[in-house]
DNA sequence: ATATGTGCAAACTGTTTGCAGCCGC
DNA sequence: GCGGCTGCAAACAGTTTGCACATAT
């Protein structure tokens, strides 16, 4: 088991302090947080913590491959450490992000033929079981 | 051919001068538009449009099923009047967004049984055949 | 006359930037 | 000592809001 300095050095990141409690924080909570909640929950032990810090951190880890940024919502940037290609579900009533495997093959139809896709976002939203049947 | 001011009107939308001429851009420039590039071309031929009637136009028409929105950008909106379910690709080279068509049943994929989907958005990224071409 | 729509400016929010100081190699 | 990292504050952009005035029915 890799130490989280060690991961982020194979990136060529530098393990600072901030760095390595932000990748925690992300691999633990997988809540797709936004910058704001990471903010929040780690300035807690440290009180010093700079939200451009947890902004340059992140444009760092997506630029790496450790992140997916998650543009589910209109207003502001979620974060997601799971880096394969999925998809997200939103449950409008109680706003929980849902991870889905998606079907890659199927979607790239042979319309976009001669397009080099490298980037492939699919959101969806709705409402989820749990909040189905709360409301029966 | 229904006129402009009827095609609000069914959606219970007074047809006011400015709504038309919004909702005629929409349907002449397909291209995806920002509020600011809706607003900076129309200010030409009325002065005294302001961003906040685009926005809140842009809003009635959204909750009225007349246009649909893009965040294929993290940072701005762009507005689609095609309003049926379709992809969207954005060249990273030029910029430029394609509609596409999906199989949207090869996406809702029998792993979200259960929830109830409302909303659908397919964003891909990447080079379009045409700045492909030009950089060979 | 009353509802609704418009336009202006100010407020708001998420994000970015510049820079001084700090830390680690 | 040097390069890179952090933290603060200010700047920034897109969007929203409050309100007075204009407009349409």
């Amino acid at each position: 088991m890799k130490s989280i300095a060690e991961k982020l050095k194979e990136k060529n990141i530098r393990p600072s302090y901030q760095r390595m409690k932000i990748f925690e924080y992300l691999n633990n909570e997988r809540n797709h947080p936004t910058a704001d909640q990471i903010f929040r929950y780690l300035v807690k032990e440290m009180p010093t913590l700079s939200k451009a810090t947890v902004y340059n951190t992140m444009d760092i880890f997506r630029k790496a491959g450790l992140v997916r940024v998650v543009n589910i919502e209109d207003n502001e940037a979620r974060y997601d450490s799971e880096v394969s290609v999925h998809g997200h579900f939103k449950c409008e009533l109680c706003g929980k992000i849902y991870d889905f495997p998606i079907d890659t093959d199927a979607l790239s139809s042979n319309v976009l033929k001669g397009f080099k896709i490298t980037e492939k976002d699919v959101y969806f939203r709705g409402i989820c079981p749990e909040c189905r049947n709360r409301n029966k």
